[in-house]
DNA sequence: ATTAGTTTATACCGATTGGTCAATATGTCA
DNA sequence: TGACATATTGACCAATCGGTATAAACTAAT
């Protein structure tokens, strides 16, 4: 019947999604979205509605795409020690890499927590929240393996775990070099010896 | 010679801290300001001249009195495990107390600081790096008083429990409860054992 | 009383904010 | 071909942004 959009809309809520995460939702223009997207206002609205419900894609999508298939991927591993080794290298070289510094959109959300609607708390705490819940899993699985000692204490160190995935990103944006994001590294591994 | 100011400078920049530390820098406006120290724009721009200027004030005040007196208060205790233990007791209580959960000043600037100029920059790192130079000094000293056992690193562990520090100051704006933060006050006691 | 500086209160500035809307262009289907 | 549904464009909107400027009221030391 009618006629198909001239831009990709997945395409265009990634673009987004890296200016929210750089700068979060209120610095972020309009305008800054429309550059970004290379579309104009008249588009923007058809397409999203508003400024907001486009951040509530970005987030959702983000949090299904970095998180979800990230951890399934490590999952598959079969190897909770290898796993969570393995994810905080891939963290630490996200981090490295990127000259823009945006670090981790759902992290930077969650630092901003009381300053959005429930639906957006409700993304960021179910994304954390399954973050726990995968080195929960993991530390489980690498205690019926005799990979991970009995004394750890899987739903605790779960949480020192994501703890220190948090700490490293915020430091990763600026305060902390690549030799003490290592350090952090071994600190994650240290808790699960 | 004139006229002193009706309004004290001093609790002017706690009340603008209040209001920075809650929303960020960009979120934060003029108006926003105004209404909390309680003066308009006239006095204002007399007295400091330009919003960045105020946040730079605000920022260096808090980074002296939340982090430099309370360190200092602690390292007063000469007992490492009981001043770190005092720490995060403090952090946890700050966090639950405040109703408008606004964290840190340092931690929420730091997960912004690409988005500042270089003398933020400076001010920030220079918090943290003195927060981490505080766990390294007591994780030393209680490696001398037999209270650290000796495997201790305390230049990497100093890094851990900065890290910990900082996840837990951005879980506690909103995805973490009591209990879960208590168990990242156990895992930071657990690395110094 | 003069004077210097501070306060309040307003008016004003250009620029930008998020958002709307009517006109126009473009595609698909009958 | 023509009708219809949607997309795009760009002008337009009121409100707010940070910041300046103004004038009059006020305080305190000379």
């Amino acid at each position: 019947m009618p006629w198909e959009k001239t831009f990709d809309i997945d395409d265009a809520i990634d673009r987004a999604t890296e200016v929210f995460c750089a700068k979060g939702f209120e610095a972020t223009s309009l305008a800054d979205l429309l550059k970004a997207i290379g579309i104009n206002k008249g588009s923007f609205y058809n397409a999203f509605g508003s400024k907001k419900k486009l951040f509530t894609l970005s987030l959702l999508k983000y949090e299904h795409e970095q998180r979800h298939d990230t951890l399934a991927q490590l999952e598959a591993l079969q190897d909770p020690v290898l796993a969570i080794s393995k994810l905080f290298d891939a963290l630490i070289e996200d981090s490295l890499t990127d000259k823009d510094k945006k670090g981790c959109f759902l992290v930077n959300t969650a630092l901003d927590l009381p300053n959005h609607d429930s639906d957006i708390e409700k993304a960021v705490k179910q994304g954390l929240n399954n973050t726990e819940s995968f080195f929960k899993q993991q530390i489980k699985l690498g205690i019926e393996t005799g990979a991970i000692p009995k004394h750890v204490d899987p739903e605790r160190e779960a949480k020192g775990l994501l703890t220190l995935l948090v700490g490293l990103r915020v430091l990763a944006r600026g305060v902390f070099d690549k030799a003490s994001l290592a350090a952090i590294k071994s600190q994650a591994m240290g808790l699960i010896q």
